[in-house]
DNA sequence: AATACATTTAAACAGTGTTCAATTATTGAA
DNA sequence: TTCAATAATTGAACACTGTTTAAATGTATT
């Protein structure tokens, strides 16, 4: 029956769909995307979608995933740093901020959520949710380990773990969300944000 | 002519308009807001709407401003606490995360501006960078009075406001997110958040 | 060639925001 | 009170939207 041919076949127009999307998406954002502008862009009439994606939101969700899916994938690239947690924390957080803000319409369509026409709570929340606990699993033992070395005060390292967390996603959705900030400036909030997280995490008594 | 008394209806209607959207968005949220249904909950044809609001987007800008208004108030009202910086900055933040948490659609909505189909970065963007700035300053001189009084290590009270800011916004932003976070676990994590970040302004060789 | 199957379409449905000429209600002056 | 002017309101229309579905087309297998 030549099924693999079929299944290539599918997935090319699979395929088609979501560059066309990507393209409507690049020039006119997401409120923009449209299955009409989608399809016309490859000659295609507008209920061919439906054979190949269960809605538009799957169109969508297929999207922001891949976006989110490279931030995610740059934490994963983190070296172990056995020697200096210190390192290893900010190496790790700072290639995740780094992808975050080269995808910023990804990773905001990606937080907002259950809100107005961008996603349902399912697969990618999830997915998300479980590469955090993960991350955040890491960032604990880097900060047990901090501890055991005599460099950290003694804390919850897995409530710090969250806190630290949160502060980097603040930093990620403020300067998304702030728009047009020097990289200079970038450069030194990062900075500012770890000085203050490591000063507050370190032990007292200290140089 | 009776101007005042028109002036009054006009407001009336506007009202009884804002009314039936704030009905809908209750029991649908904002992306089941539409212009119909507020017309139909209040009898008059779609068409009204355009004689009081300029657009959809105003309605809804006018609801999410009153949310965010009230976060705002909540600042304004924070106790100048000359003696105790920490307190001060404190008490701010936590009055604001409160209410932050009170009105969570509001206060995603207002973040998500220029997002799908919620905002334009008009009045409201501007209000709240300027709102911010204001905080911002106070929590500037606040961290510039620590430092004089010697419980603040030297940095740059700029600087290092706008990293508080950050950490606080991250945390607010991550318990909308995420939801159902037990009040219990709500009052941990912010009390950490402020023990790690005054932790790390804090003077070295301290108890 | 005929049958079975997959692919694709066109049209329709119900909904959206928005505009605007036409209608109705209200007002102030004669 | 009547009449003209003005303001408020309508209803229909426009150009969209996502989605469904019967029908038509294309493509393999027997």
């Amino acid at each position: 029956m030549g099924k693999r041919r079929q299944l290539l076949k599918q997935e090319e127009i699979k395929a088609n769909i979501l560059n066309a999307a990507r393209k409507v998406v690049a020039e006119e954002g997401f409120q923009g995307l449209s299955i009409r502008k989608i399809t016309k862009l490859i000659d295609y009439s507008p209920g061919i979608v439906y054979h190949y994606f269960q809605n538009k939101e799957a169109i969508i969700e297929a999207l922001v995933t891949e976006g989110y899916e490279r931030i995610l994938a740059s934490i994963s690239s983190v070296s172990r740093n056995e020697g200096q947690p210190e390192a290893e924390i900010k190496e790790g957080f700072t290639k995740y901020i780094r992808a975050a803000l080269a995808a910023p319409e990804e990773y905001k369509a990606f937080l907002l959520n259950e809100n107005p026409s961008v996603l349902t709570k399912t697969s990618l929340l999830a997915q998300g949710i479980m590469e955090r606990s993960r991350t955040l699993r890491a960032l604990g033992e880097a900060i047990r380990r901090g501890i055991e070395m005599g460099r950290f005060a003694p804390c919850d390292p897995e409530l710090m773990a969250q806190v630290i967390w949160t502060s980097v996603f603040g930093l990620i959705i403020k300067i998304i969300i702030e728009g047009n900030i020097p990289q200079e400036q970038i450069d030194r909030l990062i900075e500012q944000e770890f000085k203050l997280l490591f000063y507050g995490l370190m032990v007292r008594n200290r140089h």
